[in-house]
DNA sequence: TTGTACGCGTTATCAC
DNA sequence: GTGATAACGCGTACAA
């Protein structure tokens, strides 16, 4: 078929939007094959340096951009990589996704967001949808999916996955030091002076949840502290979630005169709720979170919390995707984790058991 | 060629992930051409009921999932949709990336997210990244674009805009009154008995920054208020800009009795600048914000504010475009704002003139 | 109603 | 080095 494809054939279809530029016309346009302007593209192979040159003059002339659904097609690549957030829009993730956008962006590449709301099943669906978009890779933010099924998925697909430490091959796992970040939290307090320490914990099936009361509790058996169930609370992460445990805590009669929380969103409503009480922070309770959120600083008064680089965080495991798709094996780690002093911590009151 | 695509032909490539199963793979299975295992797919045309049942039964059975990329080259259509914000980790936006989610990925169609980063010229970029990847259409939250711009965009995709009205073939503009909240706001506190309200101004070049800061100024003019221009500080919707605004009102001298802030981060803002002059909230000072964000309520005290449906207004501008990619014109409209109130307003002191 | 044949734009293989 | 040519998986105009 000696047709290279250039005008018009016989108007059968008109699947092709208007104005659209191929590479065949590329081609034509240099008087090379399209296999060379591809070759050119993508520098599979040594060209002459003349053709080269007539290639990248028609390029530029035509206005060409290369078709990813059709390169995605032909090369099985399609130069996009999934990305699994429990929900995107959490203050949370937000950060890491402007990281992954920014690093991903930066190679060609683009994210495909996808929101597992928080339960197994409905992560296990969107990233069926995800591989049915033939995404080359799959980044989950501390997912809920068990290491073996990521590992599993790692066969088909390389993963990225945060939050966590495992090891299998085309996986890469991200993990941050939540257990020596909930430690800092908790020494501070403890070297402030404060024995009763009440804990808001996260969602223990999460991770995040269980290291950070591991911190905890780690802190307190280094200090020789007794650990008191009685002042852990069980929460879910949310500011709802803070806000309740507070006021069942009160409703305890446990004495208590700080609060750890296991992340920021829950400090603030373990704020609200001292705040409903006429409790001051930190004049009658110190207040730590755990996260900085941007918002954080801008709280009543400023938490004192710790430092998760979410946005590094994000960057990396796009770099760690990248490594991955390029056949390598990367070995990212992220910095550790940083106490932030604010304003919401002083020293337990000298009067009282609170 | 009669060769009907079955196994193994001469080994040639391998772009073909293992376990794919094709829509000629089911075709064959079920006995049938895979012209008709398309048209059942997508209801092209009247297939006889034994037929769509063997083709159901091999799809069940093999398990196939049409591929995305090959629809996307063959009909031109790829299911996507591209939406532009401008953080994709910004409050504000959240909730509004959810509601597109969930409604687009309930008629199949997936979002790519993009940050425009607040500037005209990353938006255009952005936008023409989204094209590159064939998107079947664009959703532009409250963009920095021209409205020419985004009609010129749309002649050649649908396009859907938030945050401004305007009219365009294959554009539908969905419109908040912005101006109407920030009237309900400022009437709000007039009718507390305030007088002189500061105003914290959004970014001006922003339509809802131009248009709050005219339903601000409707109010007053309507309750036979003078408005006074020193009392109006610039801002860019950070609570960063809120908290050096407020201290540039206090270094100006100008009295006042009630702070509105056009957006609920300058209001965070505002209130740790009034926090850390020891004035509270809303003894000494009312308070008031605009959009509702997740946080408002947890905030301390718990903030007065103009609820925007941002949820809702996703789902919207999701259910537009899927209007849009069906050759109709959508006629959908948000709901009028309403005002929260909560915490953070009270009648001025009747001593002072604060 | 159903099958045939071709095309979507690119990459990969093979032969020169 | 370079050019044909055959996939990649699916949609659709046309013929039957």
């Amino acid at each position: 078929m000696g047709d290279s494809g250039s005008s018009a054939r016989k108007g059968r279809r008109t699947a092709r939007a208007a104005g659209t530029v191929t590479l065949q016309m590329v081609a034509d346009a240099a008087g090379v094959s399209a296999a060379s302007v591809s070759r050119i593209l993508n520098g599979t192979a040594t060209v002459s340096d003349d053709k080269r040159a007539a290639v990248d003059e028609a390029i530029a002339r035509l206005g060409f951009v290369p078709n990813p659904v059709a390169r995605g097609l032909a090369g099985g690549r399609t130069l996009s990589v999934g990305v699994v957030t429990q929900a995107i829009d959490s203050p949370f993730y937000g950060g890491a996704l402007r990281g992954i956008e920014d690093t991903l962006g930066a190679a060609g590449y683009s994210p495909l967001f996808v929101s597992g709301r928080w339960s197994a099943a409905h992560e296990a669906r969107c990233i069926e949808a995800l591989r049915s978009r033939r995404v080359d890779g799959i980044i989950v933010l501390t997912g809920r999916l068990s290491d073996s099924a990521l590992a599993t998925l790692a066969r088909e697909v390389p993963v990225v996955v945060t939050g966590r430490t495992m090891k299998a091959p085309h996986l890469a796992a991200l993990d941050f030091d939540n257990c020596a970040g909930a430690r800092l939290a908790t020494e501070h307090l403890l070297g402030l002076g404060h024995r009763r320490i009440a804990y808001l914990s996260g969602d223990l099936k999460h991770p995040d949840g269980k290291d950070r009361l591991r911190g905890y509790r780690e802190a307190l058996a280094a200090a020789g502290v007794a650990y008191e169930p009685a002042l852990v609370m069980p929460g879910d992460f949310t500011e709802g979630s803070g806000l309740a445990s507070v006021e069942q805590l009160f409703a305890s009669g446990q004495p208590f005169s700080a609060i750890f929380a296991a992340n920021d969103q829950m400090a603030f409503g373990a704020g609200l709720a001292l705040h409903r009480r006429g409790l001051r922070v930190p004049q009658d309770v110190s207040l730590v979170g755990f996260d900085d959120l941007a918002s954080a600083v801008y709280s009543i008064p400023p938490l004192t919390t710790v430092h998760h680089p979410v946005y590094e965080q994000g960057q990396l495991a796009a770099q760690a995707m990248l490594l991955l798709l390029a056949g390598e094996t990367p070995t990212l780690a992220l910095p550790p984790p940083r106490l932030i002093v604010r304003e919401s911590c002083s020293a337990p009151r000298a009067s009282g058991r609170r």
